[in-house]
DNA sequence: GTATTCTACAACCAAATGGTTGTAGATCAG
DNA sequence: CTGATCTACAACCATTTGGTTGTAGAATAC
């Protein structure tokens, strides 16, 4: 995973509209203009903010006839939380070395 | 917490310098010249940074001198990792019930 | 066939982002 | 006191972002 990918991750997490059609699509199936029906904005609005979401892989697209279904993608979610967890265990293990420390003196 | 906080939150984590400085601050201890050294980018830029990982609860800084000390914030990271575990945990909840479906199918 | 629906994409706009330089205020060293 | 260092902040610039409207192509419905 390059940080472009990790960056694009995040940046897609950061609005709240696309984190609200994550939630959705990771419990059940919509079309675009189902989704677009949901917020009040534009249909091209909702169309671009998907976009976003498929180019950092939360969020896969599938033809079905003339709609186009999204659908929740779990691997994009775990990344990122692996990511977050890394984080943490960096922080773990300093307090760590700082609880040794203490111990020491 | 609000939907603004978390928008700043993984806004704050989808740069990849901010990413480096919250990783390095979560170890040791940088003032904002400190950390400005290690990045090909001018004082400023960094402190605009680190300006934004203290807005997204991050960081904190914390005068010292004429320095300026920044450190990593658990409670900032913990609690985007458990955003991104409530988002898993859905997911989870979708697969049992498909699961579910299965097994009385 | 025609009309409707769903999508794609371009062009445009205002605001935010990520960077720069420059100026000025504090603090520390000698 | 003087000079160097660290910070803050304003002004500016190019690019990206999040939204709009409008046009056009596929697929479905009748």
């Amino acid at each position: 995973m390059s940080e472009a990918d990790v960056d694009r991750l995040f940046q897609a997490l950061s609005d709240a509209t696309r984190r609200d059609i994550v939630r959705r699509v990771t419990v059940g199936e919509y079309s675009v203009s189902g989704l677009a029906a949901l917020y009040a904005m534009s249909f091209a609005a909702v169309q671009k903010h998907v976009a976003v979401l498929v180019r950092a892989s939360l969020v896969t697209k599938e033809k079905r006839g003339r709609e186009q279904i999204v659908r929740g993608n779990h691997e994009g979610l775990e990344k990122a939380r692996r990511l977050l967890d890394e984080y943490e265990a960096i922080w773990r293990q300093r307090a760590e070395r700082i609880a040794d420390i203490l111990a020491e003196g």
